[in-house]
Formats: structure tokens, C-alpha cells, sequence
DNA sequence: TATTGTTATACTCTATAACTATA
DNA sequence: TATAGTTATAGAGTATAACAATA
């Protein structure tokens, strides 16, 4: 989970600031989303249902390395899901230490009524922003996406 | 801690689906930006820490306003602070039921240290990215920090 | 009674270390 | 030995509920 440096020295003040202020707009977003809790599976656990759903069958390690999670933290967050009845675990018939991940009809049902909830605050933000506002956070949360990884 | 809704049926799919891809990617960032703990204070630590070098004396209230936290997670957080020495609390002298936060030399000194490292990482990845690239990522860290306040 | 702060308690998410089973 | 996954344990950060002190 560590990342190469580069030397404090060469990054000019501007920069830092930038980071300081991105580091703290994304943190306190990120506890106003996690305060939205309407009854459903948790951030994490809805985030695994959406790319079982998108993406297909995954093993513990993918998912893991595409959130960017260790490997316990994932197993967590997938047993959970599983014991909820919303993801089912196949080992795998060509390497037996592999399990695959499947979502079930039952996680496809959840994942979509969480979902919509879930979101429902910030879209509602997000609705009283311009055309060129929303279009704007799109390619940032994509250049976020981007910049993890290394 | 609760936020008005708006009826999701008025919700375009659009808007629900770019508020599923900010609300990824920024736990996503999150995750890696705490991720990055280079010895000295935590995240939600330094900034408290910075709000006090910066807007001088608060009360605790005044800094869990300002954070979107509860009171007794933003008294917890201080109290870290002021065990390790870096702020001090001095009870109000017009109301006794109020107690006045301050940082102190020795907080001033870390919040410093500890602001280049922490955030080295993601200085490092901006410093990657082109000028445009990083004024379009802090104008939506405004955007950000302004749709949480209502 | 209302406000400010504090304490008690619990939950989510995350990590590292140690272990098991399979290759 | 190396890899995929699991279990054990610990820590950060957050919340709600209940309490104390002061206004």
C-alpha cells in the first residue's frame, strides 16, 4: 500500500496548497456521503455490488487491487455481502485456491434500490449546478480515478 | 446531521449516474490519501490543526460546523490535539460554558511538517497533470466544498 | 429551559501479521 | 517456495444517546 516519493523540495508551493486543498474538500465529501445511510448495504459494500454488476465474475484479489484495498480489507466488505445473500463465492475449477465472485439476482435488486438512495443527495446537489458545472466534476472525478494509479 | 431530499423520480439518469462516479472515486482518493501516513498527525487531526493556524481561535462547536462532524467526534479529535500538546484549551471569560481552542508553537510547528508529507503523494500525482488540468481540479474542490452547505 | 461541551458506547472501514490450502 | 484467500487483531473516524455545567 506505499507509493514512490518524489523530494518535498521540488514541488512549488502552489502545488502543495492545491493538494491541501483537495485533500480536505474530498474528505469532508466523502463523510457528508457516508452520512447518507438510508437502510441499505453500506458505501463499501454497494460499491463491490456495482462492479460485480458492470464488470462481471471477479476474484477477491482483483477486486481488491481495482478499489485499491488489501486483500482482509476486501474479504471483509465480499463475506458480508455474501452472508446478506447478495454475492455468492464458486471456487474456481482450474485453480482451487481462486474463488469467484458472482452477484446474485438478489444483489442485482439491492444494488439498484441502494444505489438511487444512496446517491440521492448528492445528485440533488449536483442538479443545481450549470450543464458546464456537472461536466466539469465528471472530468475530475475522472482525473481522481486516474491519478491512483501507479 | 440529515439533509433535505429531493424526490429521486426528478432526478435524471444522467445526474444519478455522474453522482455514482463522483461518489466512487472520491472514497476511492480518500482511501488513498489517508493511506499516507508518514509519522505525524492524522488526517482529521492536522486539519483541525490548520483551521487554527489559519482562522486563529475557534470553539469546538465553531470547528465541528466548519468540518460537517458531530460535536463529540470534533471534542475527540481536539482532545487528541491537546494530550499531544499542539493545541491548547482556555475556558471563555464572558461565557463559562464555552472553551476557546488555540493552537500552540509546538502545534504550529507540526501542522507544518506534517502538511508536506501528508501531502507529497497527491502533490507528486498534480504535479503530473498539466496547469488547466489542476485549475479544473481546484475549481471542483470549490464546487465541492460549497454543495455541502445548507 | 436552552446551549456548550463531554462521556459512554457502537459501528464502518481500514491495515498488518499470521495462518491455511493449493500450485 | 509462491500465491490466493482467510482469520485475528488493532486503530482511525464517525455517529447517537445520555449527562453535566452554565446561561
Amino acid at each position: 500500500m506505499s507509493i514512490p516519493d518524489t523530494p518535498a523540495s521540488t514541488i512549488p508551493e502552489d502545488v502543495v496548497l492545491l493538494a491541501d486543498q483537495l485533500r480536505i474538500a474530498i474528505a469532508r465529501m466523502n463523510r457528508r456521503l457516508r452520512a447518507q445511510t438510508p437502510g441499505g448495504v453500506t458505501p463499501a459494500q454497494l460499491t463491490v455490488l456495482l462492479i460485480l454488476d458492470r464488470h462481471g465474475e471477479q476474484t477477491l484479489s482483483q477486486l481488491a487491487e481495482r478499489e485499491l484495498v488489501s486483500l482482509p480489507s476486501m474479504n471483509r466488505t465480499v463475506s458480508q455481502l455474501v452472508v446478506q445473500g447478495f454475492v455468492s463465492r464458486t471456487p474456481s475449477p482450474s485453480d482451487r485456491r481462486v474463488t469467484l465472485l458472482q452477484i446474485t439476482d438478489a444483489g442485482r435488486l439491492e444494488a439498484e434500490r441502494t444505489r438511487r438512495h444512496r446517491d440521492q443527495w448528492l445528485a440533488a446537489r449536483l442538479l443545481e449546478l450549470s450543464d458546464s458545472e456537472r461536466a466539469q466534476l465528471g472530468r475530475a472525478a475522472e482525473m481522481l480515478n486516474g491519478m491512483g494509479c501507479r
